[in-house]
DNA sequence: TCTGGGGTCCTAGGACCC
DNA sequence: TCTGGGGTCCTAGGACCC
C-alpha cells in the first residue's frame, strides 16, 4: 500500500498574517512589499482582482494603489516568521511525519490513511489553524508530493472543493490534470513550460504522458520525476530533518545608493555579522566566502560595475572577527571608485560540521578566545536583542541600510510592541 | 526617484591525470 | 609524418522553489 501526502499552505500569507492584527484590513485589497520596498510580493484577493502583479515594481504598480486605495505595508519578517512557526506547529499536532517547507507551506505523511475520510480530516487541519491562529489556509491531499499540491491548487480555487481538495481516485487525479496548466506543475517554470508548449504540451495531463526519454532530455532528471510524480509514482519523501545548508547568503540593496568604501565596509560587516551568526546557529564553519558588490541594473544611464570575489580560508572557521577580516579584505580587492552601489552581499561556501577541527600548523589564531568570544556574542543576542553588541566595522549610523517606510510593529516577538497591542 | 532575498539541484565543459 | 581514451574533479551557468 504506498502512503498518502499532505500539503496545506496559508492563503495569501503575509496579506493574511497582517489581518490578524488589524482586523480592519479585512475586505479590502493590500500588497507587501520586498525588503526597500522595492516591488509587491504579497497580495491579498482583493489586491490580486485588482490586477497588481506579483513582484511588480512598487512605483509601476503605485497608481492603480493610490486610485482603489490599495493598503501598503513593508515587509515585517520577525512577525511572519513567529506566525509561521505557530502555523506549522499546528499542522504537526496532525501527524509525527510532518516536512516544514516553506514559510508558508508544510507536507504531512498520512501513511495508509485510505480508511480514515479524508475529506472530514483536511477540513479539520483547516477548520483548527483557523481557530487557534486566525489564519486561511487550503489543503491538499494526493498519492505524491506534487499531486499534492496540484490537489491544493485546485482547492484553493475551486468553490466546490471548500479549501480542501482529496486526489486519490485515478478517475479524479486525470481530471485535475487535464484541468492544470503545464506552467502550474510545481517545479516547472517559465522557461520551461514555455518550451514544453512549443511541443505542444499544454496541460498536466500532457507532462504525465510524455515518454521518460523526453521529459529527461528537456527537462533532465529533476523533470522526469516530476512527469513520474504526476502519474502518481511517489519519487520525493518527507524531508523531516531539515539538511544543513551548503551555502549561507546575505545580500541587501541600499535604501540609496553608495558611493564610498567606508560605508560599504559598514555593510558587508554587517552582512557577514549576520551570516556568521547563521553558521554558528546549524554548528558549521565555512572554508570559503565570497564578497559581492553591484551598481543599479535597471538604470542604463548609469556606470554599471560588478564584481565578486571569493577567498579560501586556511582553516575553516565560524569566527565572526576572523570572516570580518577577510570579507574586508576581498572587498577592498574589488571596490572601484566612482560608481553609485545599490547592493552587496557576502556568500558562505564550503560548510562542513563545526565538530571536525582539523588543525593547521602555520595557525596564528587564538581558536579556543574566539570560541569563547562567539558564544557570549549569540548569548547576549539571544538575550537582549540582535545588534546590541556588534563588531566595530559595522557602523551605527547604516546610512545604506533598506527602506521601509511602512512598517508594522512585531506584534508577537518584541516586548514594546506586545506591551503597546495589550 | 523607485525593481527582494535566500536557497536548491543539475549539466556541460575544461583541467588534469594516467 | 600526422595527434587516444577514459576517468575524476571543479566551476560557471541555468533552471527551479518560496
Amino acid at each position: 500500500m504506498t502512503s498518502l501526502f499532505l500539503h496545506a499552505d496559508i492563503n495569501n500569507c503575509y496579506a493574511s498574517i497582517f489581518r490578524i492584527f488589524k482586523p480592519e484590513l479585512n475586505g479590502v485589497p493590500l500588497v507587501v512589499l520586498s525588503n526597500n520596498d522595492g516591488s509587491i510580493i504579497a497580495r491579498s484577493q482583493e489586491a490580486k482582482d485588482l490586477g497588481i502583479q506579483m513582484g511588480q515594481p512598487f512605483f509601476e504598480a503605485k497608481p492603480i494603489i493610490d486610485k482603489y486605495q490599495v493598503r501598503v505595508y513593508s515587509s515585517n519578517y520577525p512577525l511572519f516568521h513567529d506566525m509561521s512557526t505557530r502555523f506549522h506547529r499546528t499542522l504537526g499536532t496532525f501527524s509525527l511525519h510532518q516536512e516544514i517547507y516553506s514559510i508558508d507551506e508544510g507536507f504531512l505523511d498520512l501513511g495508509n490513511f485510505y480508511q480514515t475520510n479524508l475529506q472530514q480530516y483536511g477540513a479539520d487541519i483547516k477548520r483548527t489553524v483557523w481557530k487557534w491562529l486566525g489564519l486561511p489556509i487550503c489543503v491538499g491531499i494526493a498519492p505524491t508530493k506534487t499531486l499534492a499540491k496540484l490537489a491544493n491548487r485546485i482547492a484553493k480555487k475551486s468553490k466546490k472543493a471548500q479549501g480542501v481538495l482529496v486526489l486519490n481516485q485515478p478517475a479524479h487525479i486525470t481530471a485535475a490534470l487535464k484541468i492544470t496548466d503545464v506552467g502550474d506543475v510545481w517545479g516547472i517554470g517559465r522557461q520551461y513550460a514555455t518550451k514544453l508548449r512549443n511541443f505542444g504540451v499544454l496541460t498536466a495531463w500532457d507532462l504525465a504522458n510524455v515518454n521518460d526519454a523526453f521529459a529527461k532530455k528537456h527537462l533532465t532528471i529533476v523533470g522526469l520525476r516530476i512527469v513520474k510524480e504526476l502519474r502518481g509514482e511517489a519519487c520525493a519523501d518527507l524531508e523531516i530533518e531539515p539538511p544543513a545548508k551548503k551555502g549561507i547568503c546575505t545580500r541587501r540593496s541600499f535604501g540609496q545608493p553608495v558611493m564610498s568604501l567606508d560605508l560599504l565596509q559598514e555593510a558587508v560587516a554587517t552582512y557577514m555579522t549576520r551570516s556568521a551568526f547563521k553558521l554558528r546557529k546549524q554548528k558549521s564553519r565555512c572554508s570559503q566566502l565570497s564578497v559581492f558588490v553591484e551598481t543599479n541594473p535597471f538604470n542604463p544611464n548609469q556606470a554599471q560595475y560588478n564584481n565578486c570575489k571569493t577567498i579560501q580560508l586556511p582553516v575553516p572557521t565560524n569566527s565572526t572577527l576572523e570572516l570580518v577580516s577577510y570579507a574586508l579584505t576581498a572587498l577592498k580587492a574589488i571596490y572601484r571608485e566612482g560608481y553609485k552601489y545599490k547592493k552587496a552581499g557576502v556568500l558562505l561556501d564550503d560548510i562542513s560540521p563545526a565538530t571536525a577541527m582539523q588543525g593547521n600548523i602555520f595557525d596564528t589564531i587564538d581558536r579556543g578566545k574566539h570560541l569563547d568570544l562567539m558564544q557570549t556574542l549569540d548569548l547576549l543576542s539571544s538575550k537582549m536583542g540582535s545588534g546590541l553588541v556588534k563588531v566595530a566595522k559595522e557602523g551605527m549610523e547604516k546610512s545604506w541600510k533598506m527602506r521601509q517606510d511602512y512598517s508594522t510593529p512585531c506584534y508577537t516577538t518584541r516586548l514594546e510592541d506586545i506591551l503597546v497591542v495589550r
